[in-house]
DNA sequence: ATGAATTAATACAGAGACTGTAGTCAGTAT
DNA sequence: ATACTGACTACAGTCTCTGTATTAATTCAT
């Protein structure tokens, strides 16, 4: 996609990189609280005051990319194709997500923080929060007379609830992931059910 | 019930409250952020370190009171009259919750807070979260030939995230209470209808 | 090419939330 | 009366996060 950049532009990501591989190889090795952003920066080479001007807060830095799959499930609302009905658009949307949340080392070791440290949680739960905002408007600008826009919150709500309470259920139990997707899958079908 | 504690226990209390209070006062004085727990304790006459000693965190202050309501719901579904299906007692439950959530001056506080400061919105999902965790529990056990452990999380979580997104919703729209209320009624209907 | 404007990164200082520890004093039990 | 418990305090310290001024490198304009 963009790959011609200025050197400038290069060498902040670079330092940007280098900030979430230390302090994922630091999570890993001692556990989310016994690490200090100072420790990360240390790592990283570069000032504490530097992480801080890459995140907003400590646990942003594991939380770097899970914006990109919000844009999925919103790009695949919005190319409803004609005669495609609300449960079929809400399973294609949230499978988008799905599929794409559990990529790579980094998604692992996000559940597994997720599940335990409860900062981490919250900050997550709250990244779901003004996720949903948004899917809740593509919703209703895709289903304008059957979804008011209330409604349409509701519908959201519901489908995010149930997915990340029955993945966050899954996990506890010891699932993997394959074992989550599927789990996820079905509170999925479970909400579509309220809506077909 | 329980009304005769010693002395201690008594005075606790009302230090507890004369936290509670005061922070409420401050806080609507001056915004959330805009109040130190140094200025919430020195106006209850505490030292900053007994704010600790009663609350885990600045903002538990004003969750005091939010387990109460859980234990309703659980109440409701545990004491399910026979013949009763699991919509009947998913509304029922819930129905709970709701009319007991915005009783008093601090719900109203609460809610409009919650609304507006992330850090105390994280909170309080995740207050939701280990809710629903128990509410998923006594759910299984209700149902237990209907609900595996999975799917009565699922189906917990969407009940939750429909009621909190629509109430969010209808909140940012600048509704009034009665209005709120109603559109997290609807929203455990939509939910319901899954399950019908 | 050279000077001017940006800007990532830095050093430094400080606010504010929270914790560990040791001590005091009032309430409680024997 | 005596010993014990537990709420509260004082003090010192850690850690996250922010404001501000400065530096050095890249980019842009001439």
């Amino acid at each position: 996609m963009t790959e011609k950049q200025g050197l400038r532009e290069r060498k902040k990501q670079r330092t940007r990189q280098a900030l979430i591989e230390a302090a994922v190889r630091l999570f890993e090795d001692k556990g989310y609280d016994d690490v200090t952003v100072a420790e990360i920066a240390d790592a990283a080479e570069v000032s504490p005051r530097t992480f801080f001007l890459h995140f907003p807060a400590k646990e942003d830095v594991l939380l770097a990319d899970a914006d990109v799959r919000v844009d999925l499930a919103l790009q695949a609302i919005s190319e409803r194709r004609d005669r495609e009905g609300l449960p079929e658009v809400l399973v294609r949307a949230t499978e988008q997500m799905i599929v794409n949340a559990w990529d790579g080392e980094l998604a692992a070791l996000r559940a597994r923080l997720a599940a335990s440290v409860p900062t981490l949680q919250a900050r997550l739960l709250q990244r779901y929060l003004t996720a949903q905002a948004e899917l809740a408007q593509a919703l209703h600008r895709a289903f304008p007379d059957r979804l008011d826009a209330i409604t349409a919150s509701a519908l959201t709500g519901a489908v995010v609830g149930a997915v990340s309470a029955s993945a966050l259920a899954a996990l506890r139990r010891g699932d993997g992931p394959d074992e989550v997707r599927d789990a996820m899958r079905q509170a999925v079908a479970l909400v579509a059910r309220a809506v077909a």
